[in-house]
DNA sequence: TGAAAGTGCCAACTTAGTTG
DNA sequence: CAACTAAGTTGGCACTTTCA
């Protein structure tokens, strides 16, 4: 069974006529198992645009044709030349953490993922360098604004804009491993022993790639937190979006549970709260204290 | 006709380079 | 060495396409 009748047998499910898959993946499901082949050009695209959006595919798919599907396998060519290594790099991080979380994921391609372990102890993650724009005039950012001061009240602190830039071994331009800049968690929170991250997204912009995102954002502090990965010496000094505060608590001990958290008006017709049910059905989360949930505006 | 995927453009953001 | 400028990239936005 391939994309059309898999899009068929959703429509009926989902009593949803306008569900879609995207035709950059090639979804095959047979003997309960589906395998999800993902293109070069997916596996070096944006982690939230939909030909590269596996974790959420994989999620959508697998709560809504549970009786079809018991096993995902996430497929790609690893041997073919690669138009952005940064994105790829990200992609295979993103594959390494989603087949260690999910007993039922498994990587379909020939590329070897064991090094990874070795590879963490070298990366550093980048910090905040000044203080984020109160002024950005977009329409997600004013919402962000706007959140993070409704909120205030609510955490010990909330603050915006938390790089999650990875490198090796120093923060420049030559060393960088995973794509930087723009994406940056969108607003985090501390209270208590909790860390909160939230993914903001307009209500206009619902997309299956907003899981993605998240569990990316979550696993990276997940693995600053447990010590897999860690901020350069510098970053000590950092008192930019409080990061200081953020820093202590993380370098204290202080941080033992990890909460993501989807903060939109409304999501992907698809993001079921089935969906969010078997996110959180993870042994390993469950061990690392590690839980999603879904904050409607 | 309406909803969702796909596409191309541009604002905004980070870093690197330059200047006083 | 702070402040400014330039360059390169990301991701949001608005538009187009597709399909029931």
């Amino acid at each position: 069974m391939k994309n059309p009748e898999i899009v068929c047998i959703l429509r009926q499910i989902s009593q949803n006529t306008n569900v879609k898959l995207p035709e950059s993946i090639d979804f095959e499901v047979s003997d309960g198992i589906l395998r999800i082949n993902l293109s070069d050009k997916g596996v070096c695209a944006n982690m939230q645009s939909n030909e590269s959006a596996f974790e959420g595919w994989a999620l959508c798919l697998k709560a809504w044709l549970p009786d079809l599907i018991e096993k995902v396998l996430i497929c790609w060519n690893p041997t073919t030349h690669k138009s952005n290594l940064l994105h790829y790099e990200r992609f295979k991080y993103r594959i390494w953490k989603f087949i260690q979380t999910y007993d039922w994921a498994e990587n379909g391609s020939l590329f070897n993922m064991d090094y990874y372990g070795e590879n963490l102890k070298n990366w550093v993650i980048n910090f905040p360098c000044d203080e984020a724009d109160k002024e950005a005039q977009g329409d997600e950012a004013i919402l962000e604004r706007d959140y993070i001061a409704n909120q205030k009240g609510n955490y010990d602190i909330i603050d915006q804009q938390l790089p999650v830039g990875v490198f090796n071994n120093v923060v420049s331009k030559a060393s960088c491993v995973m794509p930087r800049g723009k994406s940056q968690i969108d607003i985090w929170a501390l209270r208590c022993d909790t860390l909160h991250i939230f993914e903001l997204k307009k209500s206009n912009n619902i997309m299956v790639g907003i899981i993605s995102e998240l569990m990316y954002y979550v696993n990276i502090m997940n693995d600053i937190k447990n010590q897999r990965i860690k901020y350069p010496p510098n970053a000590k000094e950092c008192e930019y979006r409080n990061f200081d505060i953020l820093y202590n608590s993380l370098n204290s001990n202080k941080i033992h549970f990890i909460k993501g958290h989807f903060l939109a008006e409304r999501l992907h017709p698809l993001i079921s709260p089935a969906v969010i049910t078997l996110l959180n059905d993870s042994h390993i989360q469950k061990m690392e204290n590690i839980e999603y949930s879904y904050i409607v505006l």
